[in-house]
DNA sequence: CAGCTTGTCTTAAGCGCTTAAGAAAAAGCA
DNA sequence: TGCTTTTTCTTAAGCGCTTAAGACAAGCTG
């Protein structure tokens, strides 16, 4: 019996008798072999069965936001049919995983989600000849890439609180810098975020409330040291507290809106009577606030779900497609209001 | 220059002179030769460089538990330093990973977070002859484990309720069968879970109850057929219009304690007036809630620290040692108060 | 200067599999 | 029956690396 045979037993039953193959799999339980080696398997067919997915923070930061929960789910759910598993690789200080990580994964894809666009990481990619499938990120040539219009989404959000009478505003932002960390920050600054998506709706909200009068420079952005609740509330209650106060908060995420609400009742202010919040996502808690939050939506699951489209196709060794880039839609709930006077 | 120069190059820098490694890499450099390939690599090292992580659901369902995310990140963040990745395994509809799933995983060791204990995924670990960390579980021979108390903690959640003078119960708990699905469920069934850590909550709700003279056919038990929020608050409204309606919930989890609060208030109940509700888990969103939730706390991030401490231990070829179980502590917030009479 | 150690690089085996190509046996065909 | 085709199994190469052992030159020692 040689290995070649024990192979086809396992891989190829059309290649051997059925008597034959049976007695290779009792021999196996016999022996205690539970079938072929994966990393010699991998080797011999250059194929290591896993996508890395690739994260700019650590695991907790990561998932105690529910738009990647559902964008990675929905991406799973995708490849997991063709026999791909999810390789981690979760970011550390410089904006994704580290290069050498990257380099040692077993994988035969990468997938960044929202690194920031000088990540190490991507170049090592690169380096490494692996397909690349981006989601929420600039462009790199040679990845397949989806991303949603977060700058019209972002322009959705301000029209419509410059359409309640909104003249004061304040913006709760994501990292922006290269070190993480918490405050205010000047409107330009903001605007040469490292994150792609973070800078696009940022670009959003100023240009326009531009449009309609509203100068940049009177328009505090506070900067979170991460996606927390408890560092959002920090940061809301800070930018509330700056003159003349803002009636209305535009934040780049839910999860930073709901925060700021918890924020404004702290300081007693009512929702949306003294105060409006837009979020950015539309993630479940969304629907669960209290009030429910006036947000932007997109499609977690089809954006996750176009990401393991595009990474089935890069694996089936076809070009990339032109980019994708999913709508989002404007949803009034009740947290967002006529502006006080 | 032979191949075993490069790889001396790379891997053991004392081996060659300084002058030559310099060579080599430009080398490298210039042909695009990125470092050896992880998967040779590990075939000729017998060492993958990864942990595959075991899940009873997929990832969306499990990462809407906040509890999974710290457990997993504090978990990651203590393999990280020795250069193991996570290989995520999500559930299918049998209590964990396909078999078959694991038996290609290209891992070193499996850790099993809360899998059915019958899950296939199990008995394919063995037959690998894979090292085992077993997190909430029921003991597995050889493996190593680490768990917190959830009996006692679930009897110290239900004598908080006793002493407040609540007589009437309900319990809302996660799923117990094999088959997801919703709906009542007699008490003795429900401690026949296949999920030992759910059974360990629900057996100290009851024992304790049972030992304060309240008996388990008077407390309705409701499975939830997941444990997003949608399909606690769902449960809830069910197990509230029960007759006699409970004055008291115990929640196996905190998530589900939220959604039966939201399903009180849109019942018009008050809380801790009309209803005292008591979580498990004391995860972030337990701090948050209105009102503060009353709860058990458990370490989270000990416990996946401790899974990590497990895990490099028998990747270093030690024996497991004895299980770990991890204290817990009743946290007494605002969603819980005096019975009404 | 013979004999040893040390430093440097190469040879070659082996990790456990897959797969194309080859050999042997069985089957089909005229 | 003699030849070709098909089925069944084996041989052997190769996937890209690591590492023990070997070869060779250079530096020490007395």
């Amino acid at each position: 019996m040689s290995s070649a045979t024990v192979s086809n037993a396992y891989n190829r039953p059309d290649q051997l008798s059925a008597a034959l193959r049976e007695e290779v799999m009792r021999a196996a339980k016999r022996i205690g072999y539970a079938g072929p080696h994966p990393v010699a398997r991998s080797l011999a067919t250059k194929r290591a069965g896993a996508i890395a997915f690739m994260l700019d923070t650590g695991l907790s930061a990561a998932f105690s936001d529910p738009a990647l929960s559902i964008t990675l789910d929905a991406l799973a759910a995708e490849v997991d049919g063709e026999g791909h598993a999810l390789l981690l690789l979760p970011g550390g200080d410089d904006g994704g995983p580290k290069a050498e990580r990257v380099l040692a994964a077993q994988a035969d894809l990468a997938v960044a989600y929202s690194l920031a666009d000088d990540a190490p990481a991507l170049r090592a990619v690169g380096d490494r000849g692996l397909p690349l499938v981006i989601i929420d990120q600039p462009a790199v040539t040679g990845a397949a890439r989806v991303t949603i219009d977060d700058k019209g989404g972002a322009a959705a959000a301000a029209q419509h609180l410059l359409d309640l009478g909104h003249r004061r505003f304040g913006i709760l932002s994501a990292q922006c810098l290269s070190q993480p960390r918490g405050g205010p920050m000047p409107v330009e600054q903001a605007m040469r975020s490292r994150f792609g998506d973070n800078r696009d709706r940022l670009a959003g909200y100023v240009e326009t409330l531009a449009a309609a009068g509203v100068r940049a420079e009177d328009v505090p952005v506070w900067e979170t040291s991460g996606l927390s609740r408890d560092q959002a509330v920090d940061a809301a209650t800070r930018l509330l507290g700056t003159d003349p106060a803002p009636t209305a908060l535009l934040c780049v995420s839910d999860e930073l809106a709901i925060g700021a609400m918890t924020a404004a009742r702290r300081r007693g202010l009512g929702i949306p009577g003294d105060l409006s919040v837009v979020g950015f996502d539309d993630t479940p808690p969304a629907r669960w606030s209290e009030p429910a939050l006036t947000t932007i939506r997109q499609d977690l699951v089809a954006k996750g779900r176009t990401a393991g489209e595009l990474s089935l196709r890069l694996l089936a060794g076809r070009k990339p497609p032109p980019p994708v880039t999913l709508p989002v839609e404007l949803v009034i709930r009740a947290s967002t209001g006529p502006a006080p006077r």
